[in-house]
DNA sequence: ATTTCTCGTACTATTTAAAGTTACATGAAA
DNA sequence: TTTCATGTAACTTTAAATAGTACGAGAAAT
């Protein structure tokens, strides 16, 4: 099963965007993320509706945060690319006549309900900031081997 | 993102064969879960090699249940499939060099890790009587509704 | 024996979703 | 008015799952 990485990939556009400062372009942060430039406005297309970023056009333009890293949870991201879905697996059938899918359904659907939660819980719990943070402690524990020094992007 | 119904299938499959009774035939199944007799014997290809079920060929021949219904969770199914990803969600890359990177991996994977735990739990909770009973239940509810009678696969 | 039935499996084809790319329009600053 | 940057639609490519074909092997019936 392939799995997508959409979540994974804005969440990192997002904190390299904070960490640049700067209204940062497209074109940056696609060179960042090894992809394309339209890709990443793509990403980004749903944060921008959704308020968390601000993008403008022309000279000096590029992306910008326009929150607080706090108040941006990763359950507010995962809303903002419109909440794709986080299990992997299926019903074969959503609305089967047969009663024996029924009940497979009715089983299966009671434990992804419940799993969906609590990864959503958990998606609430952590900020920006609260990666940002796990960033830089990463950074201070990387200078402090330096056996191990390396530029941000290998 | 697509969705995997391996194991909705599979569970599926077992269900009509412990109803059969008698060893039942891949294109037998194949009718009642309207596919290909080949992904039927793919499907339980893992269930065979795990000794839940028991293939026979010639005359007379098809699969049957080698287990008591109440010694089978869906957690084993899921096992005897092959552990197929549960989550829809993944890194966009498992190893990263980038730091920004690891910080967003190390989240989603803690979260991503407790809601599989989860969902083995569940699992590894419902035996395939347990569902064989909700079945019988739901037939009973519709035989006493009788308008909303019609054969098992429509 | 040989015909028929059934599974086993390697191989190929189809389908589907994501990701990448191109092209061009819009708007802002130099 | 040129250059830079986003916005977005359309198209192409790629990767995975699923479906389907073909043929082999074994077991039972004739």
């Amino acid at each position: 099963m392939k799995r997508d990485s959409r979540l994974s990939g804005v969440l990192h556009v997002l904190l390299h965007m904070a960490e640049h400062g700067e209204p940062t372009t497209s074109e940056q942060l696609a060179k960042a993320m090894q992809t394309h430039p339209v890709v990443i406005r793509r990403i980004l297309a749903g944060l921008r509706d959704a308020g968390f970023v601000r993008s403008e056009k022309g000279h000096g333009g590029g992306w910008t945060i326009a929150k607080d890293l706090a108040d941006i949870t990763m359950r507010d991201v995962y809303d903002a690319i419109g909440r794709p879905g986080l299990m992997a697996m299926g019903n074969r059938t959503e609305a089967p006549g047969c009663l024996v899918e029924q009940a497979v359904n009715a089983a299966l659907d009671g434990s992804f309900r419940d799993a969906e939660a609590l990864l959503l819980a958990r998606f609430g719990a952590v900020t920006l900031a609260t990666l940002a943070a796990d960033f830089h402690e990463r950074m201070a524990a990387r200078s402090t081997s330096p056996d191990k020094q390396e530029h941000i992007h290998g």
